[in-house]
DNA sequence: TTATATGCAAACCCTTTGCAATTCC
DNA sequence: GGAATTGCAAAGGGTTTGCATATAA
């Protein structure tokens, strides 16, 4: 997303660009997977100043314009990354803690079951997959 | 779990039957689907003078021992179940935040391509599976 | 008897909120 | 100029920890 496009977006609700908006999308865009505390500290490299409580709330009106996603992939602090930013799923190991990213594609049998016996639309990236990677397993 | 049962697999790790642990895992079995809160909230309706702190010992202690496992529905905190108790998926409407249980059957063909394809052994009931439910999903 | 378990209080992490000062437009 | 935005500080929810006391075995 550029400025451009950006302070559109936040113009057309009467929304301000600023330099912090500007930053944390920058942020969150380059980090691709950060919680909010790693994206302030990204955007403190630029700007020493801005406070962790801008970075919640920015990150909470850029999702509501659409231009980030958020993800629990733990029990800690969910990740953030950019909307345009491919989709994946996100394979979270019990044992050793460890994340595999793998295609969307995967879960489309699971995906049509819900919404065929459920009437539900399913957004598969928004919470990990759990259990245990190939390395952690017992052979 | 009887308390017998329960007394010999603490006793064979050097640990002791206490009341408090008696209770949480009725709780947990009795509410099949409680916060921390909500258990120590069940358990203090028999004994007000237990301690939140107790509670959180006593469910990881459970968890450790195989007694009863956790969850992660939504932003809050875990919940926990009997380990005994049937496992299912909890399908979470983004919208209206309603939890729909369904089979875990319905997940085989994912378990299974995950399985073949990373090796991977999934535990399909950890986390939600999140989106929107047939009543908030315009048509 | 004595190591384990508990209650209590404090600390912790992550996040939200109220408010005065600032800044974008 | 005036509303939107920020920084700050305090509070909030959920959880963990250190330690003295109590208790199961």
């Amino acid at each position: 997303m550029s400025n451009e496009g950006l302070q559109a977006q936040l113009r057309s609700r009467g929304l301000r660009l600023t330099p912090q908006r500007q930053l944390v999308l920058e942020a969150v865009t380059a980090l691709r997977h950060a919680t909010p505390e790693e994206v302030l500290a990204e955007v403190q490299r630029t700007a020493s100043g801005v406070n962790a409580s801008t970075v919640y709330r920015t990150l909470e009106l850029l999702e509501e314009l659409g231009l980030v996603n958020h993800a629990h992939l733990g029990h800690g602090a969910p990740t953030y990354h950019a909307a345009d930013d491919e989709e994946h799923l996100h394979l979270v190991c019990r044992t050793c803690g460890s994340i595999t990213e793998t295609e969307v594609a995967l879960a489309a049998p699971l995906v049509e079951i819900l919404r065929s016996q459920h009437g539900f639309q399913t957004d598969v990236s928004h919470f990990a997959i759990y259990g245990t990677c190939a390395g952690c397993t017992p052979s």
